[in-house]
This record gives structure tokens, sequence and C-alpha cells, in this order.
DNA sequence: TTGAATTCGGACAATTTTATCCTATTAATA
DNA sequence: TATTAATAGGATAAAATTGTCCGAATTCAA
């Protein structure tokens, strides 16, 4: 569904967002753990979503990655898989044609059109506090 | 959604079908330029669905490809994908984890379990022969 | 003001996916 | 039976994605 560059930044946004939300900067290095992601890699997925404006970043000693308290309700999930993957998980025709629409459909493009539908309005609806709410209490989890 | 192997697995299915209602069998040359992939590559997807029980080859001169035409309203969208892409189109976990289920579920499992029971049950229901329909009077297109 | 902790950014490396090439095998037909 | 047209399959190449390394820049604090 999403590249796992897309993976890792939705897990390390999450983590920002619910660390955030109890004022804690975090560090690269604690996001790569604690998501398990690659660190490296991780951290050039955090520039592009820094980039975007999704998330902000401080460097120098006692740096690190942090979101807005007041943003956290605002950012979509939407957003952070457009920063990373571009739009092409609900545009794109389902057989990769180029030229595919209402006009000339691809021989699936019916079939599609109501699950991408509700694939994007999920996106656009599924709020940064919504993913980060479960963590607390240990009903969701990040890693593994 | 797909991998380009899978889009053109579902390309040159739909177009063997198509070719097999009027009792054509079709060659790898005819398929590639018809459905606009390159001729190698399609070969050796084209051996992945022969192995898969879903299309038939004939070897030799005057051979190629074709379908049985009774299995062609049988043959569903979902045993295509499967043969190419595995199951990691509905069973993979929204942001990659390994354990990812009801019991610990990510921050995403609930939001991706409707979408991803949609597309699956549509993979399902939708038949090669209900894609082939509308090639015939040019109402959809493999092309472009 | 120096050192340490940190993000930024460029270059590179490994892996996976996509694509090509060439030979072997098979079958029709002249 | 020889030739030709086709699929099968292995080896290789190119491109894209994923991942690593290292130095530069920035900031805090001793």
């Amino acid at each position: 569904m999403f590249s796992k560059a897309c993976e890792y930044g939705i897990k390390a946004t999450i983590y920002i967002a619910h660390q955030s939300l109890e004022s804690n900067r975090v560090s690269l290095k604690g996001i790569a753990e604690e998501i398990n992601s690659p660190e490296a890699f991780t951290a050039k997925i955090l520039q592009q979503l820094v980039k975007n404006n999704i998330i902000d970043s401080v460097k120098g000693a006692m740096g690190g990655f942090q979101i807005d308290k007041d943003e956290i309700s605002k950012i979509k999930l939407s957003q952070i898989v457009y920063a990373i993957d571009g739009n092409k998980v609900y545009t794109g025709c389902g057989l990769g044609l180029h030229t595919c629409n209402d006009k000339k459909p691809c021989p699936v493009h019916d079939n599609f059109i109501s699950i991408r539908n509700d694939l994007k309005k999920m996106l656009e609806t599924t709020s940064l506090l919504t993913m980060t709410k479960g963590l607390d209490v240990g009903l969701t989890y990040l890693k593994r």
C-alpha cells in the first residue's frame, strides 16, 4: 500500500506527536529505536517531513523533533502520505494506465473507484491525534 | 496498489481472455504490443500465470497463449493478483508491522480493516469475463 | 571558546524490482 | 527431416528503492 519510507514516516510522526503531547522533544536516535527503523534512512524521511511542515526540527545539542500541540489534531494521515509517497496512492489507475478516467476507463476502473474514494476519505479524516490515542494505554503498537 | 508486473499480468490476462472468447490464440509479441508492455518482461509474467493455471500456453510454431472459454467467467481478479503479488495486498499491516492484528494492532489498524475487506471482496468477485466486457465496444482500454 | 550533541546534506552501497538478451526446447509444416 | 515460429528459462543489466557513511552546520553548556 505505502512505500517503506512512508511507513517509517507515519510511525515516526505518530511517535513524535505522542511525545510532543507530553512536551518532550525527541532525537532521531530515539525515534529510530522506538519505531524499529534504520537510523540514517529515517533521517532522510524526517527531513522530508520537516520540509513539508509536518514536523519541526531543532538543530544542535538538545535538539530534535517535535510537533506543536495545537497542530496534532489538525494534521491528517493524508498529509504524511502525500509528503512521502505523493498522490499516487489514490490517483493512479489500478492497471497503471496513464490515461484512465471516466471517459476512457481501464477494465477495472469502476471497480476501483469506490475503494479509492474510501481510502482517500479515510486518509483525509484520520488525524494524527487519533493515531496517537492508543499508544498511552498500550492498546496500539509501533514496533514489530 | 499493485506491482508493475501485476499490472502487466492483469492486462495480459484480460487481453488473452478477450481473444480466447473469439477462439484466437495469441502470441507473446501480440500481447506485448496490445498492452504496451516490454516483451521479455511480459514473458516472465506469463510464465507465472501459466504455472498458476490461470492461462494456458502452447509451445512451438502456431503456439501462444489462451484460456478455456468456460474458465473465463470463473477466474477472478484475486487469482491473478495472488499469482504475481502474493497476498500482501490485503494481508499486510498498513504500517508494515510484522505482528499487527486485532489483539496487537498498529495505530491505523482499525482504519484500514474495512478498506482492505472491501478491496478483497472486490478482487474476489470481479471475474475475468466482467473485465473483458467493455473491450469489444471500445468502452474500456488496455493501452496508455 | 571549546567540546559534545544534534540535525542537514551529499555521496555512496545494497537490495529489490523492472527489463533485456541469449540459448534451449517444442511443435507445425514444407 | 530440416526449417521456422513459438514458449521456457537462465544469466545479466538497468533503474528504483532502501539503507549507510561521513563531514558540515548548528546549538547548548561547561
